[in-house]
DNA sequence: CTGTTAGCGCGTTCAG
DNA sequence: CTGAACGCGCTAACAG
């Protein structure tokens, strides 16, 4: 830059002012100044520039699962949302545990981003956010919520499990199995809710030997569905509570030559793009992935603006989607429902 | 930092060798530092780190299309590969588009990423890279080449299509199209090179009105498949040159009425996760995601050390998956053939 | 083993 | 409309 301002024959002050449009200068300097920047190539430093300002034009994405389809939907809405922002993106992966994640967190911090997105794993509550809290930075919550004062913004679970199991319900099921994530995810939990909620208002009798945990990879939910087609009387339908587990859960289905929905039915929490073109065309939950990752971002922007605005918890509908993996052979293309 | 080194009785530079380990320090004076930052909350400020230092131990990757599975495990792998190796990940969409996509890359290196990791866009050869080149930041190419002197990773994509195509031929077709990417990338390019290949080398004669441009994305790839079958004499079978392309293609087909393999065979490059869960199951060539991801990091930073080693060009390699979308009866379970 | 000092590249009061 | 000078928070010679 001082190099900028000998060429143009001003001084770095001015220089930086027309850089940034900062204040008047004459249409001369401006030019010259504009020419000594095209001549030298010069390239502005935006670390030095954050350093002198404090602030850095970035944010912050914690989030797990990077391979989790669901999850990189929602990045690539964070990157493009913060991107017309102005602001960059630096992401770090929590991997799902508390020590890692508050790792992540830090290093983030410690590099100033403006803000931060986090989904919180489950011991969040202990490492990651008492951190957060005396580190001052502006964060806001995604996906799972927490009982903390921080801006959080997720989708609707309860109603949307308890629509998956009524629909079973109405097909006839009473032997209803769930495959649930990981246990103290505001997720799992609210899913729980939903599934005994919809089973205690059909009168349909609850057994615990019919919830497994799936752990909300695919892998232990293959395993858990295993055990759970080992039972006496074994459940003639299952809800899976994530795209993970489904993929597991359909394994492990497979492996014993069952079919869906013939044989068992399935329904699931999370969609795929491509569900009404491959057999078993499955009915599920499909969460506004990308309105997540959008409303996140500005949530984080509008809390940077206003610091002292009140604390805002937002709920995004999911919407169930009818196909056929359920058994009920009402299913006339696919159709989505509110 | 300035309050840390007050309240442990000692000057600044001490305090930010302890923090660092970069000279030895008594055990006394050590202890006090340690308590001084424990007790002051001190952080660490990583721009003014890297302002002095020179170096931010951040890596920028510039993708496009987030959203591609694809490429999201190769985000994975990168940020898994940085973070071991104490970079942090700096992430931007390309779009594909070469404005785009400049704009990325300029704020990111604006930003001091030590290196950068980019799949180039069709136009990157007249924007980005010469951009690049004169910016003088380290970087590597990633999925595409480009006949320019940079470290560069890749699949291999000629053999691997031709197997496929090979394949179509043994089980009798002679009508096979190709759904083709966006011309220009050198992975469409390569990948339709291979397709001749096999015809070429079966005798089988090629016909332009087989190869369709489905521009590397699933809409296209769908009216281009609409039109292949509504040829005089239409393919027997289709390949589809990726992941959102073969979604396309079935799609259409299934607006047809159309069945694969029994109407139409199908094979694809790229796989997916849940291939051998769902029908059709597709016979595809599996490209090594992770290992491109974390093999790119590897070459970036041996680059960073030593900026004057002979430029490599890698190229891994795919896997053929067979399955049952071929329509050869002769896949039992899902086999992996080198 | 420890302190002083001079930058890293820029924004921003202050004077002119 | 423009410049000089200070400081952002930290590292790295150079002394001691």
């Amino acid at each position: 830059m001082a190099q900028v301002a000998k060429l143009a024959g001003v001084s770095v002050t001015t220089v930086s002012h027309v850089i940034n449009g900062t204040r008047p200068a004459s249409e001369a300097t401006r030019a010259a100044v504009q020419a000594a920047i095209d001549r030298t190539g010069y390239r502005p430093n935006t670390l030095a520039r954050a350093l002198a300002r404090g602030g850095t034009q970035s944010l912050g994405l914690a989030i797990s699962g990077l391979s989790n389809p669901y999850f990189m939907d929602v990045v690539a809405a964070v990157e493009a949302a913060a991107g017309v922002a102005g602001h960059t993106l630096l992401l770090g992966d929590t991997r799902e545990d508390p020590e890692h994640e508050l790792r992540i967190v830090r290093t983030l911090a410690e590099r100033q981003v403006d803000g931060l997105l986090l989904a919180p794993s489950v011991g969040a509550l202990e490492t990651t956010l008492p951190w957060l809290e005396s580190a001052e930075v502006p964060v806001v919550l995604l996906d799972r919520f927490l009982d903390v004062p921080l801006d959080q913004v997720g989708c609707d679970n309860e109603q949307p499990t308890a629509k998956l199991v009524d629909h079973l319900i109405e097909v006839g099921h009473t032997r209803i199995a769930m495959a649930i994530g990981i246990p103290g995810l505001s997720t799992t939990d609210e899913r729980v809710r939903g599934y005994r909620m919809a089973l205690d208002r059909a009168g349909v009798p609850f057994d615990p030997d019919l919830v497994a945990d799936g752990g909300s990879q695919r892998d232990q939910a293959r395993e858990a569905m295993h055990a759970l087609l080992d039972l006496d009387e074994p459940p003639t339908a299952v809800v899976s509570g994530n795209n993970f587990m489904t993929i597991g859960l359909l394994r492990a289905i497979n492996e014993r030559g069952l079919r869906v929905p013939d044989d068992i039915a399935l329904v699931a929490f999370d969609d795929f793009e491509w569900a009404d073109l491959f057999a078993p065309r499955l009915t599920v939950i499909r969460q506004p992935t990308s309105e997540l990752g959008s409303r996140a971002v500005e949530l984080l922007l509008s809390r940077l603006e206003d610091p002292s605005a009140p604390i805002r918890h937002e709920r995004l509908d999911a919407t169930f989607v009818h196909r056929d993996s359920c058994g009920c052979h009402a299913a006339a293309g696919a159709t989505a429902t509110a």
